[in-house]
DNA sequence: ACCAATTATGACCATTTTGTCATAATTTGG
DNA sequence: CCAAATTATGACAAAATGGTCATAATTGGT
């Protein structure tokens, strides 16, 4: 897991880094809050782990902004406050745990780790978009433009091919075996059929193709 | 936000649950941990709240039994244990957060809304589970007890409206509505049919039935 | 236990979906 | 520019899917 911590104290921070890393982290530190918020925005964290108080700029302040910039890393805030009413401030600005100094390395390991396994890598692409063209898997359905495109179940899974492997070439072996399941040439047209009749639903009304042929080699779906 | 509260003790659950409706959520109440595992188990809730400690099925029981099957409804679990390692033990089972007895209830409810909001609301459910029956809504599949099941467009529509409404009786006015997007009735039994080709896949082969007749009322699914 | 109402199911048919084939159009190398 | 190879498409046929109906089975009340 990457994690960023937002730290001014030297030595909490090496504390903190050193534990992370023990545990199989990948941990970058910022000393203060202006840089903080700079690496939060410039890299892809997985989790990010705030000290409350900061030079140039408070850690609830960091924060806030990376939520206004629709930012969901999942945040630990860390204080020396205890009270509740600062834990439910912090919670309430959009973070994710609270954890008040002084705190077992152990509980902060568990709660970085928690909060950042919920940013599920298991968490399924359920809409695949490629220019206009945006597929939603879970409702079936397809549109162009915003306006529904009514495909059949072969068609379907046709274009759900495409669109996985949009800008690359996909083989006709390829189809083959992910939209009929066949291991073998059928030694018929099924594919050029299904693509024609494909083709005649997403590209014939509108301006630009999307479905190219790639002579000899397959098919490709870009812009 | 729909949230389950599974707690025995009658007098704080009536607290929480009376607060948490006053903040505008929908709360459901369970006793016990049967009940809740149950519960969680059948309708879609945004959040958990878990005692630790409850009348036949602990706490971290439910939570991770739902894990197995990959719910991943965040959970705040409740518990009088406010030590550091159990706080641990119970994030390591896949809890999202863990409140000590006694707690605020401002607190409980900054904390409630801070799991609930993290679990974005676009993140959409992608299986379905009743019982040893499971639906997968990507990739299309059913399977019972681990084997593949082979279902029609239409079984599948109406398998999946029926496992959304688990444990609750679905009335053939809904399965039209919802699986047919018919709007009055037709004056055949397509239901009754499709509910006997249904059967014959997910229940014939099989010891307990899982779609049970409610006669003069409709259909539910239920272990 | 019997009757009326409701639900279950097998057989059949209409429609939709998918695949095949013949033929037309297009591309590429010489 | 021509010929061979490849791809595109319209028409048709096969297969799958979904719905209707007739009849059987079941349920609940009397």
């Amino acid at each position: 897991m990457r994690i960023l911590v937002v730290e001014d104290d030297v030595v909490a921070a090496d504390y903190v880094r050193k534990g992370l890393m023990e545990a199989g982290h990948v941990v970058d530190l910022a000393a203060d809050g202006d840089l903080g918020l700079e690496m939060a925005k410039s890299a892809d964290y997985d989790a990010l782990v705030l000290d409350r108080m900061l030079p140039k700029r408070d850690g609830l302040d960091i924060l806030k902004s990376l939520r206004d910039d629709g930012d969901k890393t999942p945040v630990l805030i860390l204080s020396a406050l205890g009270e509740v009413d600062h834990k439910v401030e912090g919670l309430r600005a959009g973070g994710d745990d609270y954890l008040a100094k002084p705190y077992s390395f152990t509980e902060l390991l568990a709660r970085v780790e928690a909060i950042g396994r919920r940013s599920d890598p298991h968490a399924a692409v359920t809409k695949l978009t490629v220019g206009e063209l945006e597929m939603d898997l879970l409702a079936r359905t397809v549109r162009r433009e915003g306006q529904k495109i009514l495909l059949q179940p072969r068609e379907f899974r046709l274009l759900e091919c495409l669109m996985r492997n949009a800008g690359r070439v996909v083989t006709r072996t390829m189809l083959l075996e992910k939209v009929w399941d066949y291991h073998f040439d059928p030694q018929t047209n099924v594919i050029d059929v299904h693509i024609s009749r494909l083709r005649g639903k997403i590209d014939k009304e509108f301006e630009t193709p999307l479905l190219h042929t790639v002579r000899g080699a397959g098919y490709r779906l870009q812009v």
